[in-house]
DNA sequence: CGGTGGACCTGCTGGC
DNA sequence: TGCCAGCAGGTCCACC
């Protein structure tokens, strides 16, 4: 699900109704996601607030009066919603943040691959326990350059180099198939093998294709919602995603589903070259 | 180090 | 109607 636009679409609503709120209360329902959910951490939050909400590729970073930061990530099936005190929990809904204005912040995964720490930045603001992150995709050092430099060599397909968040952070299953059609480049095609003009493309693209969406909210396939339950919008300006057997928009073939790297892939077999 | 394939977890859909 | 295989937006780790 949540790929940068998600996240962005999800950490932008949140920056209006965060900041300034003192959290009164920490509800833990299920430690159990891809890491387990640090108990106690949590819980010396209460009555700490809120400063500020920001986001880091596909990361939500939740900054505390006490100098930490919460941070979140939505896995495939993560959802973040404001709720009302009161609303009762369903299932998959692992962790509750009460509010001092009546709100709650929830967060539901039923997959439980999502993950929920609570760290400490370094002097940067930046957080180490992240990794080697790439710079984010809609700043100026992410650029045809930075791209042309790190893929010199690589041999593996273009399509698994955009989704290595060491590479390019932000892209995932969605966007990486819809930026490659709009490039009119193959998925497969290895990487280093691309010239410096089609990298150019790409770059743009791929910075393009993350603002559209952005802009409309994100996509919602099944799982995703804003903060307020609402579907993003950017599912219907999917071009490739999700359309096998569908005629391409631009030449009318049928559009193939492959497999890369044990991911869906979509692309147009006419207008995609290698 | 680079590349690939499977594991993690639950729910939904489509085919038989 | 019912069952089960296959698939789903993301990482992470083991293996070559």
């Amino acid at each position: 699900m949540p790929e940068l636009p998600e996240v962005e679409t999800v950490a932008a609503a949140l920056r209006s109704h965060l900041p300034g709120r003192q959290l009164t209360e920490v509800t833990i329902r299920c430690e159990k996601l891809r890491r387990p959910i640090p108990v106690k951490a949590l819980q010396n939050l209460v009555n700490e607030a809120i400063v500020g909400v920001r986001r880091r590729a596909k990361y939500l970073l939740v900054d505390i009066s006490d100098g930490q930061t919460l941070v979140i990530h939505l896995g495939m099936t993560g959802t973040l919603r404001l709720t009302d005190k009161g609303e009762t929990a369903e299932r998959h809904d692992h962790l509750d943040l009460q509010l001092d204005n009546g709100k709650c912040l929830r967060f539901r995964d039923p997959r439980k691959f999502g993950l929920v720490m609570v760290v400490k930045p370094n002097a940067q603001g930046e957080i180490e326990e992240l990794g080697k992150l790439a710079p984010e995709p809609l700043s100026e050092e992410f650029s045809a350059d930075y791209f042309y430099r790190l893929s010199r060599q690589r041999t593996t397909p273009v399509k698994n180099f955009i989704m290595d968040q060491r590479r390019v952070v932000g892209v995932g299953n969605i966007y990486a198939s819809e930026s490659l059609f709009r490039t009119r480049i193959r998925p497969t095609t290895t990487v280093g093998r691309l010239g410096q003009e089609r990298c150019r493309q790409l770059v743009k693209t791929i910075k393009e294709v993350l603002s559209e969406a952005i802009a409309t909210g994100g996509t919602t396939i099944s799982d995703f919602r804003q903060v307020d339950g609402s579907e993003g919008a950017f599912a219907r300006e999917l071009q490739v995603y999700g359309r096998a057997g569908e005629p391409c928009i631009r030449c009318g073939q049928p559009i193939e589903k492959i497999v890369i790297g044990g991911r869906s892939t979509f692309y147009c077999p006419q207008c995609q070259k290698r």
